[in-house]
DNA sequence: CTATTTGCAAATAATTTGCAGTGCG
DNA sequence: CGCACTGCAAATTATTTGCAAATAG
């Protein structure tokens, strides 16, 4: 069932390297929380490794897990999907077509692309479910912020 | 500038057709939340509409924009970008991948798939901004959910 | 006319932050 | 040992909901 051993033990090495070049203290807490988003293969959300790290570290607290993702996120040891701070935006248009995200701002367009809409989804794919739409989600920096390009700055829109 | 106008009128019928069908009422709030969205190249977010259309129309609120927006996805003449009434999520997978997405559920998955790995991205999304990760996401209903196959149920969990 | 829809304001849920104590390096 | 990290509880922010008044069809 996890044949994820090995592939653990990198991660975990990962991470302790990680957090050694961030300057940034290996903590049980910090531990448990990677290792919980690494062993899952369902991609958990805060509340879940949460709920599962406090079974084994009755103590710790939601913010910290919190704190502690966005920091892994920050050292590039995991990604989060979805806006971060973010609210859900719209979209009208209905033609097919693929989104390009910047990563800083936000800022989200439209693309089209024929070859894009012509890709093939591997069959192990229909395993987990239905297939009913397919796009392409280009992530970068925009210009505007490819100019500004500030170091680091997540926190917060104005 | 924009030759958007016919696009514009097109999909304004669009609307009016769908809210027929859905039996639900053409209101001028939602023309005017719709045609925001509808005319706007950015996918804007609740408040950006809100502010958009209280320029235009002083007493409308927050609110009515929300449910507007969600009905309007509901209908069908929008889509929402982004998990939809869930919290981030995070991955801790390291290696190239896709997602596959249960949009009723929120369950997601990885995928991989070298030939996905080496689709060409169009020059003109250049444009926009720097490309760093291209990422194809799968949408549709996963296997539990397709069983449950209950008509619409969005309101939230209980 | 009558069911829908709206606006308001108060309720939730997710996520963040300030502060004092604790532990890693 | 000091400064980064944690836990707690209170603060924010996005989004939802109940209800009486307004409106589409």
């Amino acid at each position: 069932m996890t044949p994820a051993k090995k592939e653990m033990a990198r991660r975990l090495d990962a991470f302790m390297a990680a957090c050694r070049q961030a300057r940034v203290k290996v903590t049980h807490q910090r531990l448990e929380i990677f290792r919980e988003v690494a062993g899952s293969l369902e991609h958990p959300d805060a509340e879940m490794v949460f709920r599962a790290v406090q079974a084994r570290m009755p103590t710790v607290s939601l913010d910290t897990v919190y704190r502690s993702l966005w920091l892994l996120s920050d050292i590039g040891l995991i990604t989060a999907l979805g806006p971060r701070r973010e609210s859900v935006r719209f979209d009208a248009n209905p033609a097919k077509h693929h989104h390009y995200i910047c990563m800083r701002c936000g800022l989200t367009r439209d693309f089209e692309s024929p070859a894009l809409d012509a890709i093939r989804i591997p069959d192990a794919v229909k395993d987990l479910g239905s297939v009913l739409t397919t796009q392409v989600e280009v992530r970068g920096l925009c210009s505007s912020c490819a100019k500004l390009k500030t170091g680091k700055a997540r926190t917060k829109g104005s």
